[in-house]
DNA sequence: AATGACGCATTAGGAGAACTGATTGCTCGA
DNA sequence: TCGAGCAATCAGTTCTCCTAATGCGTCATT
């Protein structure tokens, strides 16, 4: 039998992201998690965690953070067939999931599932492929992202496609683009971009044409994203949910009808993850239809 | 996160039928057995065990229990990817089954899966559905009985069924069915039964004819009840797997060719339980082929 | 380069959890 | 009625595990 306290304290700090937060976590003091930590080196004969900020789980720490992951979640199943098996701790369910997602149809799709189950939803959220390195870790129970592979002891099933669309607002059009639009201009014109990896807005440009890097403006909200937008500072990539109600009030328009950019997103969640989880499985692979689309055009 | 090291006490009591000898077996006193027993009880303010000899759990115990077995299941898995997480105690996988089928095709079909992933096992000898309240106690990983419903949080797989034909010594024949066989001489000479609630051969007998009650010696073992048959102490139902030879040789004949009598079976796993349980699974539907039946007759 | 902030490791020391050993109490079967 | 077997209980002790204080890096600031 595992010792599952020193586990513990190893989910503490990487989910924490530090002894000492993760020592805060476990209402323990720094010292005793750090003691905890190098026990279990100690017995396993070898580094679970590299000590850098933060501190990152080396491959053998990802072995055991995705073990106790899926611990936990089969304690979740336990706990609802024997209520006094109450932690204190409410149920949470942690999920990472890009940003996007969240802004557009997550909460539709997700929110009466964790209603009903009456479990709260713990999400992180990480655009690209983070959010599978917090899979593989063991940090999350699943995971929305645009990659296809699972990760060793995870399934992956696919949701449908987000679509994007390049909006701007009218006076942003007539301003660059009353001389007509195309791919050139566009590429002198300024972006408006979520964060500095992200390769959308450049595959939408390429597609009308543009060859020159994007000037462009960064801005970490999805909130403040459409704001901008609508303010005339740029042009923006924006899934096509998000900017639905702005379009038919004519405060964005949208411009390039015929060039949606889709990405298809994929569900990944732990194969031995608990009936808690599948569930939540099913319930996603039948409701995310309702806002994302076959995948389609690139 | 719940306390393993008292989970791990429980366990140990149930499988071992006892505190002492679970105490013995966790390598600690009786009663610190007892405490954590109590303890656990405490906090979860119900009894997880019934104080009775040998010691019942109650049915949040079997939850518990459950749970337990379900964790171990995965902590294999976890083992076979990080070696250093050795436990000491050699890697067991606790299988419950019938009798006949230990004595027949139990070895040959599983034997190399368990060669081959260095596992080692460790069987319990439960026949009618006995086997199922294992499962259900979360005392073993799996289960090869003659019922098909799963207990909550199992499954079941049909592996096809074993075929039993009866059979008796020459000798025996030529004393009692001289004058010909029927089912209303058949249940006038003594039968060899395995155990007292083995109903097989009752319901062999009944598709001959036969009405009255049996007359039977009894002989719970596999082995022998061979040797009684051969030595025309008596008639017997037994798997046709395990008399092929001395029918071949004729120390034994078949009272009834064209009466069959089949008892299908299924394999029960845990649906959680992990990569080893489900590569054990998906190898015995592939190999019990090779020696059961499909059901047919009875 | 000096300084301070921050984060983890290390150490000594102490509280209390948890174990042992002895005893009591219960239930059976002889 | 006695004794055997088994679990509960209790007192005493061990030793695990935590806290508090300190030390030693790295990094940013001046």
């Amino acid at each position: 039998m595992l010792d599952y306290k020193l586990l513990a304290a190893l989910a503490a700090v990487v989910e924490q992201g530090g002894f000492e937060r993760g020592a805060r976590a476990l209402g323990l003091t720094q010292s005793a998690v750090s003691q905890r930590i190098k026990l279990m080196e100690a017995r396993l004969g070898q580094p679970v965690l590299m000590r850098v900020t933060p501190p990152m789980p080396t491959a053998t720490g990802r072995r055991l953070l995705n073990h106790m992951q899926q611990v936990r979640l089969l304690e979740r199943d336990l706990q609802a067939r024997v209520p006094a098996v109450h932690d204190g701790a409410p149920q949470r369910l942690r999920i990472a999931l890009n940003a996007d997602s969240l802004a557009t149809w997550w909460a539709e799709a997700a929110g009466d599932f964790f209603i009903r189950r009456e479990v709260l939803m713990e999400l992180i959220i990480e655009d690209q492929d983070v959010g599978l390195k917090r899979m593989r870790d063991g940090e999350v129970a699943g995971c929305v992202c645009a990659a296809e592979r699972p990760v060793a002891g995870a399934k992956s099933i696919a949701l449908g496609a987000m679509r994007y669309c390049g909006v701007a607002a009218p006076s942003f059009i007539e301003r660059h683009f009353a001389d007509g639009f195309d791919g050139k201009r566009l590429s002198q014109t300024p972006a408006i971009v979520f964060g500095t990896d992200d390769r959308l807005q450049h595959r939408f440009a390429q597609q009308l044409g543009a060859r020159d890097p994007l000037i462009h403006h960064l801005c970490p909200s999805a909130e403040g994203f459409v704001k901008l937008l609508e303010s005339g500072l740029g042009w923006g990539l924006v899934p096509r949910l998000q900017v639905e109600a702005a379009l038919e009030q004519g405060t964005l328009l949208e411009l390039a009808p015929a060039h949606p950019v889709d990405v298809a997103l994929y569900w990944h969640y732990w194969r031995q993850g608990g009936e808690l989880l599948g569930d939540l499985t099913r319930h996603l692979r039948q409701r995310a239809g309702g806002w994302l689309v076959a995948p389609a055009g690139a």
